[in-house]
DNA sequence: ACCTGAACACCGTTCAAGT
DNA sequence: ACCTGAACACCGTTCAAGT
């Protein structure tokens, strides 16, 4: 006890060990909580002390984001790039769900940071070692959008609010939807009730969020098979 | 003048205009300057009068999302499901391009509010009058996503961070990708070389964001028209 | 030369005092 | 009863004073 907290103390700060705490701090207890004076007492340090090694809140989440790409799989070698494009997707997902406030963050900065553009370099590599001209090659990175990371950004995601602490149970909060809004949007409830039928409960509560993903990933991956043998090109502009 | 000013004093505060005034203060100004403050300061107002009709800075930012929503035209009464999707997308794709800052709240929020939910059920509504089983229909509203509200969540999008003030003109700000990040992203910069022909540019500066939105948009719906016609449904789970 | 406490210029929101 | 100024509990960051 004495000993581990020498141990603090003597460590020096570094910019890896901000980096780390900060990923930790936010991973516990939600982005919201994250800020320079939090972050520097979880380290028993002094607010001014962090901006020995980072310049600004900024450069501290794009070396957050960092982080977080750096923890995704290195490419699988794979026979074909279908493969190998998923594999790398889902396992950028599997990341990101460790760290649910990752994506929002990588939106708000959407900084190209090196760890970012070391990945998109990789991922557009299996595309071009599959075949793909650089023109198609681009239009499928824009296409696959933030989908490429991991992440689908649907409109309704309460998962990345708050802090794990938040939420340990998958919570079956789910009262039904309130009967007046089941009324205004027919559609909706319609949804609602089918995706219900399991487990109960409301609006993408009840969505099995892997199938989702999956199956959004392999309609465009399809998609994009389909276009590649076909020998898509560009419209001359 | 004099006229004017007591024009703007005898208006009384409403949460419509709250509203409206929140919404040309992003606009012009960027989300970063939406403060309660500026907000009254803009209204000639003090900040704690805007309590009256706002619960807090949330209900504000639901409020103009509702408002923006609500700008979106009508479903066009189409023969075919597909036209009708498509149409009503690009619609909201304009609509969002006037509020860049838009995007980005609707994700932060990530809140049911009514015209949102209106908006989606008509959707789906075009999707079910085209045929589609509400299985499929749910579906498909995932594999959308953002999309369905007209944007796209690229990785990187610098047009939703400052306000128009910030960024009149395109900016062709364009120095070509430093040669150092070229050696390290082989791939990257390929493709930032061919998009840059037409236009000297880099990493996204260059491309064309409607031909890569309808690019995307169009691979969606294709591969959903292909599922739909087949017949598909979830596998039993 | 380095480190750090106090200070600055902001927030959103509460609350009690004034009308 | 209503409105509102001051105050509270926070921010990120600057800066000058202390070692």
């Amino acid at each position: 006890m004495a000993e581990q907290a020498e141990t603090v103390r003597r460590t020096p700060l570094s910019r890896d060990r901000i980096l780390r705490a900060a990923v930790a701090l936010a991973d516990e207890a939600g982005i919201e909580s994250l800020s320079m004076r939090n972050l520097a007492q979880d380290l028993g340090v002094v607010p001014m002390a962090l901006y020995k090694h980072v310049a600004n809140k900024d450069e501290l989440l794009d070396g957050m984001i960092d982080v977080v790409v750096g923890e995704i799989d290195p490419p699988v070698p794979a026979a074909d790039w279908k493969h190998a494009v998923r594999q790398r997707i889902l396992s950028a997902r599997q990341v990101l769900l460790r760290h649910p406030w990752a994506p929002l963050a990588i939106e708000t900065r959407n900084m190209a940071t090196p760890a970012v553009l070391a990945y998109l370099d990789s991922m557009i590599g299996a595309f071009r070692a599959g075949g793909f001209s650089v023109d198609l090659a681009h239009h499928v990175m824009h296409a696959m959008g933030s989908r490429i990371l991991g992440f689908s950004q649907e409109l309704f995601d309460d998962s990345r609010r708050a802090g794990r602490s938040g939420r340990t149970d998958p919570a079956p909060s789910a009262a039904a939807l309130p009967p007046e809004i089941a009324a205004r949007f027919p559609h909706v409830a319609e949804i609602a009730m089918a995706a219900s039928h399991d487990d109960e409960s409301v609006l993408g509560q009840g969505c099995d969020d892997q199938f989702e993903f999956e199956f959004a990933l392999d309609l465009l991956l399809d998609g994009i098979e389909r276009l590649h043998q076909r020998g898509w090109a560009s419209p001359r502009r």
